[in-house]
DNA sequence: GTCCTATTGAGAACTATTCTCATTAATAAA
DNA sequence: TTTATTAATGAGAATAGTTCTCAATAGGAC
């Protein structure tokens, strides 16, 4: 068996063990997926990598896991409206978290990041505010524009 | 047959034989049940309030005829994650637009408007921003917060 | 190494949504 | 008002993404 602990995905271990998750090979073959790439990738995209890791590794398991790891923070669900969810690692390795814009012609989505200060405090700000006028705790947000994409409006 | 135009849904009508569809029964039903509510609704949900107000309604027509609103901007689609995609009028009768707070938990919505004018301001600017930066034209955008609302944080 | 039980793989089951097609009805034209 | 055109419909089949079931496996505490 090969150790776990010596790969990339390191930095995850802490957070799975923390919520008593045992560290899987099908686990550890998703977060390698995910940690190899920027895009988003839906189940049977991310099940095709992590066959290519773990050959014999199951669809029901590629689900599970991600509603697993989706519920414990370290990945971040996202679904576009055209019946694709697609998943991303969240921001465990303190890379900036982005927002996105989305085509409503081909689906394609463009993350963009890069906020100024301004748009972080705004944000946080707004947090808070919602937080105690709701009394509602959260946890994380999402903001996305809708639109036609270059290539579509000009199609 | 009734004449469509008494209806309290008139304002709907501009927008639908301008984009050449007709007003059909089903239409018109579909429109009434998300008018007489601020709820969001499902497909089955409207399914079943138009079938009370025109009994031999198929869902696939429900179906059709959101996608079809929803396309003309009529109806504001919306994934909350769990599956379900609910649906809401949009802001034809200048009632203000509106953000989630949305619970992990009980998938309970809570909306929130209410924006200081600095908050949209500062979405306008956003879009300016991105629209150049990208070149994509937005068209709507939607600000979601994800958490747990009181009722689950305390059970 | 042994044990406990969380996790798995495989495939069936489920569910939301979309498709197909013959029939109907909204609208434009006569 | 009647007629013609064709968009829209209802019903049910089909599809696709996801979840469930259950016997077998394997992680990790001891």
């Amino acid at each position: 068996m090969r150790n776990l602990r010596d790969k990339k995905t390191f930095w995850c271990y802490e957070k799975l063990s923390k919520c008593c998750c045992r560290l899987t090979k099908p686990r550890h073959a998703i977060l390698d997926v995910l940690s190899a790439t920027e895009k988003h990738l839906n189940a049977e995209q991310i099940y095709k990598s992590a066959s290519r890791i773990e050959p014999n590794i199951g669809l029901a398991t590629i689900y599970r896991n991600l509603e697993l790891l989706v519920n414990i923070g370290l990945v971040w669900k996202f679904e576009t409206g055209n019946s694709k969810t697609v998943y991303e690692l969240a921001e465990c390795r303190h890379e900036s978290h982005h927002h996105h814009l989305i085509c409503k012609k081909c689906n394609s989505i463009i993350d963009y990041s890069g906020f100024r200060d301004n748009e972080k405090d705004f944000i946080r700000r707004r947090e808070e505010m919602l937080s105690k006028k709701y009394d509602f705790k959260i946890q994380n947000h999402c903001i996305d524009f809708y639109g036609l994409c270059a290539k579509c409006r000009n199609a």
